[in-house]
DNA sequence: GTCATATATGAATTACTATTCACGTATTGA
DNA sequence: TCAATACGTGAATAGTAATTCATATATGAC
């Protein structure tokens, strides 16, 4: 298990803590610069996880329209109010979206201008392939 | 349970199941309207789902700079190739990822521009807020 | 053919996550 | 103050999913 194949040519490099079965060396050495830091890869795992949950990716579609108060959009997306409040939780926590309170009810909005490009981007890439293979 | 508000307004629209304490009909509407199809959606949500995980992220980033063989690509991002092998299998379903086989190394690369689009675009988007608020 | 390497895969375990249900809080109006 | 409405939230359940371990397959060296 502790072979020391190739990692004579990658002692120099503090970073690469793994040394096991390396085949090439300049790849490996590319890629892990290429890696982003801890909290980044994190940020960019969450936000993207955000967006991988169909509830949530409906809640995201609607708020894209319009501001909506909390059992509209429970209704626009045939989920119940807990589900949502519960999601819209979630997506506050990542800063995607923001509430207003308005009297009794409490408008939610898209709070990330970059989120609605992901989305459009992405739906405009997917939208092609269903047009293409349907 | 079964209270009828307003579903007198909402009567006309078929696809409109969820008529349980709406508040603001024309938004309902309009959010309705806008909900990508159910292909769609989906395919939109295991993408993004795809790129929601820490270590499919980290596999996407490495093949952004290179192909690589599975063992490299399990050293660069310090994952066991059993893991890294099963990961492979998804992005693989989804497309967004190729496999080449040569002799014994298979070397992977990304098979999905606009993966790579969506990639660096939150990338961008992520590094932002990192170093504003670091 | 045998042996070693590189990758794939099945089963099991573990951890996480989405929803539901029940209840709590906040605001409005009588 | 009391009732009703809109939303938030904690606990529990159920479904999913990521990793590990063991093993299988495939290619090349000998």
């Amino acid at each position: 298990m502790a072979r020391p194949r190739k990692s004579d040519q990658l002692a120099a490099m503090a970073d690469l803590v793994c040394d096991d079965r390396v085949v090439h060396v300049d790849a490996v050495r590319a890629a892990r610069a290429a890696l982003p830091e801890g909290r980044t890869l994190a940020g960019l795992a969450e936000v993207f996880a955000a967006l991988g949950d169909p509830t949530r990716l409906k809640i995201i579609a609607a708020l894209a329209q319009n501001e909506m108060c909390v059992c509209d959009l429970a209704a626009s997306i045939a989920t119940s109010e807990s589900a949502v409040s519960h999601q819209l939780r979630g997506l506050r926590a990542l800063g995607l979206v923001r509430g207003r309170r308005e009297g009794r009810l409490v408008y939610y909005a898209l709070d990330d201008a970059h989120v609605t490009a992901l989305y459009s981007q992405a739906l405009d890439h997917v939208g092609h392939r269903t047009t293409e293979d349907a």
